[in-house]
DNA sequence: CATATACAGGACCAAAATGGTACTGTTTAA
DNA sequence: TTAAACAGTACCATTTTGGTCCTGTATATG
């Protein structure tokens, strides 16, 4: 399975998390807590977004991060090229005629560029506020449910002992 | 940057290379000699392969592997999905609801689905055909080109220092 | 029928990538 | 001035990946 890795994983839990209060300034130890994305990875995804102008941040005392525009300006493509570099499948990439060691034999890298290009495609055509979390509390679907969103637990909280799991 | 680890690539690599002289029995051995990547690889991705029928295997003295379709009607898809699972981005996938340890909370899983389709259609549009080199040999770009050929240089036979690189 | 050839299916290991830790700056509000 | 919070960097542990090895089974051929 093509996979991101759990980084970018955990930076659009991270974002659309900060979406919700849009535009206030967070800081890194609230979205671990409120995330349950373990703090240094927080901290280092936020660096991390804020060189790709995606976050502000505010340093000293109150300081903290905020969303650079609204979600919905957002793009998971954008995203994903901040944490992992250009969208592409393999080495085999870009126009660019350094990075493969084969070119002469290996006249592939056109159809991977086009393979690459949709699906960077796919990746911009979905934004942030797309991505956010329905708002829970306000339609919980259990009393169990409420209860879990009350006491803190969250996504990276729920060990797969402890999961759960929608009714069918 | 999203990849495909190496095995996809070399599988890719491994069928194109197949696809050449296409329909015929080659032995794994074979084809770790003309494509450069390394038997235990091989074999392994050919067996993976077969059970996926993408491959038909010929077992005992004279056997070895043929392609199971024309290459046109082979998709990147196809290979990709045989290799690595379902074509999808996270662990929050498709329908199974028992994959994400925070259904209740990561209600995402829903859009990362829109654009899992999009990447796959995107891989169902590349046949093999669509990936195979193009006949070099009758139209090289230059002398120094066709003894590369001539010599048996394949794709991973050629090191970062011993590249060949286009001219401008 | 005997035998060499080739695939089938494991268990297993080493290297690399990933995710997580720790620590030492630097900036800034109060 | 001080404490809060980000910036940057080096480092380590774990997991994943790619590769090895070995034993078993099928089959073409002499």
């Amino acid at each position: 399975m093509i996979r991101l890795n759990k980084m970018t994983d955990y930076a659009v839990v991270m974002l659309s998390h900060m979406a919700g209060d849009h535009g206030k300034v967070v800081t890194a130890a609230r979205i671990a807590l409120d995330s349950g994305v373990p703090l240094p990875s927080v901290s280092k995804l936020l660096k991390q977004l804020g060189k790709a102008n995606i976050l502000i941040s505010h340093r000293g005392a109150g300081g903290g991060y905020s969303l650079g525009r609204a979600a919905k300006n957002i793009s998971v493509a954008e995203i994903v090229t901040a944490l992992e570099g250009p969208i592409a499948l393999t080495a085999c990439i870009d126009g660019a005629d350094t990075s493969c060691g084969s070119l002469p034999l290996c006249a592939m890298s056109g159809h991977w560029n086009q393979v690459n290009r949709a699906i960077e495609g796919a990746l911009q055509g979905v934004s942030l506020a797309d991505m956010m979390p329905r708002p829970f509390a306000f339609k919980p679907a259990s009393d169990e449910l409420r209860l879990e969103i009350k006491t803190g637990v969250q996504q990276a909280d729920i060990k797969p002992e402890t999961q759960i799991t929608r009714a069918p």
